[in-house]
DNA sequence: AGGCGGATTGGAAGCGCTTCCAATGCCCAA
DNA sequence: TTGGGCATTGGAAGCGCTTCCAATCCGCCT
């Protein structure tokens, strides 16, 4: 037989004050005399008290709704990773603390797609909102949704986004700083850069953390050729395709995402050329994808659920606020390079045949 | 202001009974006359009522916990797409439903996993939980499981497991059936087969609907070699080399999930073969892997998020129930023929080199 | 006809928490 | 000293639902 839960009012009996009192401790409630706050929190540790979020939200007035927003490429929708990961988590942070999540996708193509998505928060049906990439780099979208006293918390916002709400994502500059350490540590000195889309910060990031790391090791900007995909499979072959092609000489390819790297893998095979051996190649993400791909991809991993996840902590704890606002900060997830077989030393190719012969 | 949402209340208002009896329509309840029954449920549709989950377990007793159990193979631990998305599946249900989820990894490797399960079973802290696969085909767990009167549903539980509780998956043998037809349709006589491990029922069910359709096309069973791998992307380099070179004049290889195919490609791509001009090669699962590698990989589509979500509803029914079983029963899940460009016609191929050359 | 057991129904009491509002205590201006 | 205003605390009323138990109603037995 289990024992039971202790409640609300066993914390209330443990520290000598009324039930309303340990209420307001627990909601950061003011009017609350340290001395008396401190004492409650005493018996919260001691007894082990968690809320039960199903009461919580009974007397509160309902389950609260949250959405997810992200943009569906149409053809992206059925088994995309980053998406998967990043709803898994914010379930989990919802699940846990009572409330609903929705989803809503975000056509970019369709000229209208911000005027549905504020027809959305104005509905009122929403009480905050998280948004994805490239959504959560949209300057103006951002300041209209917090016009309208919604809460908005940004996954990967770029530096504009972040002095206006609060976001969660790695540090883009320092991961793609780690990438180039590590290949300029392997000998490289050459490099390529296949970029996200314009307007796609945290790609643009990657790519400076990039350049720091060359100019720290005193090789000349002009060294990095730089083209823009979509992060697709499909850019990643044309563009490494025509980055191979006006560089021969370059040893190291660098994708802002493992679909690209994919893409360019490709290209080299059919090129001929040996991975690492010819060309060292990385992504970024850390798809289980880059394990099963040959050779196993150098990537940086992002902890893609606890992303989602702390979004969603951060956006309910807005939410509770009811200031309507989430505050302006920017929450650092720990990223990890993950070194596997696409990367190592760089050695002499004989005369490299040109792509595609 | 959008309006109230009705509340058990208004339903018994509406059809004039007390709040009591609309509870015990609503949860099947026993002694509720046909016609009373009947008038509370068309003011349920009227209204469009719905219950609170939040309420109606603060009132029942208390949130309730069902566990999705794993495998865990120690390293496919960060980033299986397959758990990734069943927890997704199964998150969805539980939270529509005020249930909360929890995971339970195993290690098969362990000898007394089956011990630690059951454990937590008999600590009564769960309420019921779900089996994937290669656990859901253990018929001895399962039993084991069901005599503590736990519910149990499993996913993709083979024929032995379906008669004892309830399992959902998609029907393997059709699947299987359905790839192979599309080979023999495209002119194929000689087939390789990747299997699961030893006991892993999806993955022989499925060879067994490619043997079907063989013998359905009037193709003797000889010319199908199969070989048992381990669903890795490892195994898959292997024993595509070791079934090609035994059986250098197969055209198709059919493996039973997408990590092998991928696998086998790496290996074809070696030697030299076009795909799927020398070889048509098949795979099982649509992981978003699948598009991304070259040829894009010819797949059975599996609803796997929809499989997870409805082993939960199934799973909490049972809970709701209170019977402490749920119900033999299979659901099958609509799967999906994905036709890319790793197969195609067989075409002529010039003297094969031996593979490795 | 009187009485009894089972089938139906409704009344009342909470589940654990929050919000509204009244009660108390205290400090400072008048 | 007295009253106003503010900080602090507690009492009470539910949120929407289920469960326990009492109240009815009915058919059937003696």
């Amino acid at each position: 037989m289990p024992p039971k839960k202790p409640t609300i009012d066993d914390v209330a009996a443990h520290s000598g004050v009324a039930r309303v009192t340990v209420s307001r401790v627990l909601n950061g409630g003011p009017n609350v005399r340290a001395e008396v706050r401190e004492r409650v929190q005493r018996s919260v540790a001691a007894l082990d008290y968690k809320v039960n979020v199903q009461a919580r939200f009974l007397a509160g007035g309902g389950s609260r709704q949250v959405t997810l927003v992200h943009e569906s490429a149409l053809d992206s929708e059925p088994n995309s990773y980053y998406h998967s990961a990043l709803e898994l988590g914010a379930l989990r942070a919802c699940s846990n603390r009572g409330f609903t999540l929705s989803t809503f996708a975000v056509d970019p193509t369709s000229p209208d797609f911000a005027k549905r998505l504020l027809e959305l928060v104005e509905s009122g049906r929403i009480d905050g909102l998280v948004l994805t990439p490239p959504l959560s780099d949209d300057v103006a979208l951002v300041q209209a949704i917090m016009r309208l006293q919604c809460p908005v918390v940004c996954v990967s916002g770029g530096p504009k986004v972040r002095v206006l709400t609060a976001s969660v994502g790695i540090d883009d500059e320092a991961a793609g700083y780690a990438i180039a350490q590590l290949l300029i540590g392997a000998g490289h000195r050459n490099f390529g850069y296949i970029d996200g889309p314009e307007g796609h910060i945290s790609a643009a990031q990657r790519l400076q953390g990039v350049q720091r790391a060359m100019a720290e090791a005193g090789i000349p900007a002009a060294q990095l050729y730089a083209q823009r995909g979509d992060f697709t499979f499909r850019s990643g072959i044309e563009l490494s395709e025509k980055i191979l092609t006006a560089r021969g000489e370059l040893t190291a390819l660098v994708c802002a995402n493992d679909d690209m790297a994919a893409g360019a893998m490709l290209t080299v095979h059919r090129m001929g050329w040996a991975i690492p051996g010819d060309l060292s190649i990385s992504g970024f993400d850390d798809t289980p994808m880059s394990e099963i791909i040959w050779p196993p991809l150098t990537t940086a991993h992002q902890p893609i659920r606890w992303v989602g996840q702390r979004a969603f902590e951060i956006l309910i704890d807005a939410v509770n606020s009811g200031t309507g606002v989430a505050g302006a900060s920017f929450e650092t997830a720990p990223f990890r390079i993950v070194e596997r077989a696409s990367t190592g030393r760089p050695r002499n190719r004989k005369a490299a045949p040109p792509p595609g012969a």
